[in-house]
DNA sequence: CAAGTGACAGATATTGACATCTGTCACTGT
DNA sequence: ACAGTGACAGATGTCAATATCTGTCACTTG
């Protein structure tokens, strides 16, 4: 009785994931440049024909492989926001677990990686979606922390948004790729800086 | 008896700066990528090898011309570091002056700014020194904070370094374009959040 | 002799003919 | 009915021939 969808045998929506699977291999292969649906029909001996009947285009498909991608960006972060620590201990861990992973992504994954970039400048909803959870376990983590009398800021949003502002820095894809060179520790190093600071903010009420 | 260079009529290197201008309003009609020492020097009537008699290469007559440019953005700067306010006062006025005057110099002389970027791109010399000229001033006044009890941090430059990594956001060439359908008024209130934080920061200590 | 030039080699951009790719459709086999 | 196909038009990308540009030089001109 486990995810009984369509039929007892049969899975769901298979053809979906082998083809996302396909593309996978074919981006970190030749590249985000020549990501191709032929490419993805030869790995798996079909007609590129047959991928538009599972996705209605290739810009569709490119999506679903970045949301794929981006899941697992976020997935870590939703077990932070909801630890039972202090605001400030969660804000932290939050903060460096998002620059943390994004980082190695960008180091492990260049080719997805370049797939999600070339995604955000098209401004495509699913970048858009992953931005909106990202800003909503923030929120959880500031709401807390105004809640326990921890941070005594008056507008949540603001402060939310000004977090996001001062770690763009550490977050953006562009700024990321910048300080490749650098090493991890003192990628951390810098952003523990900017993270005291604005925990500080924090505290003493500044918003 | 006024900059008596060279001769009493003659200026000093008049013609480098009429080539800067010529090239600048080459620039500013065909735009960066088309800006070819051919048409500067058909500008001014003369042949291209004369170019070269004052710049030793294109790249040196870019870098010039960024330099003029980067000036623009330094000088008001320079003038509010020095201020006789608090160290918190001229910190607020010089970041928000700096995100001001970079945004308007981004808006109002696009092609210019294509030259930029790209020159910042490349590393050159030029974006280097002013990269120092803007940490050397922001250095400046937070040394005066910490000397006048106002910021009680022990890491002058750890201090330094987080404000411009918090900031990047609203003074890097690449965050600049993508707000560039924003109001300058609600550029300013995000701006002025993250300095508020910032400048609570300092003042307890966080650093 | 300082300011400027035409002619040149090698590097870089542009162009246009050609190949590949995307997305659709009527179709086949099951 | 449904997974899959070959063939197609129009869009997009590739590549080599061609044109333009950069940087240098020996040279003219006032």
């Amino acid at each position: 009785m486990s995810t009984p969808r369509r039929s007892a045998t049969a899975p769901p929506d298979d053809m979906r994931d082998r083809i996302l699977t396909a593309a996978e291999s074919v981006l970190r292969r030749h590249g985000a440049a020549k990501l191709t649906v032929m490419d993805v029909a030869r790995t798996l001996g079909m007609s590129h024909a047959n991928i538009y009947r599972y996705f209605p285009s290739k810009t569709a498909l490119q999506d679903a492989l970045v949301e794929r991608w981006l899941q697992q960006v976020v997935v870590p972060l939703r077990e932070i926001a909801v630890r039972p620590d202090t605001a400030s201990e969660r804000l932290e861990a939050w903060l460096l677990a998002l620059i943390a992973v994004k980082r190695r992504k960008v180091l492990n994954d260049p080719e997805l990686f370049e797939a999600y970039h070339a995604a955000a400048e098209a401004a495509h909803g699913v970048v858009n979606e992953y931005h909106r959870e990202v800003k909503r376990l923030l929120t959880r983590i500031v709401r807390d922390g105004v809640a326990a009398g921890e941070f005594p800021v008056r507008d949540v949003d603001a402060a939310v948004s000004a977090i996001r502002d001062a770690t763009t820095r550490f977050v953006d894809p562009h700024h990321i790729r910048r300080t490749a060179g650098k090493s991890a520790r003192s990628c951390e190093r810098d952003a523990r800086r900017v993270l005291a600071m604005l925990i500080a903010g924090l505290r003493s009420g500044a918003l």
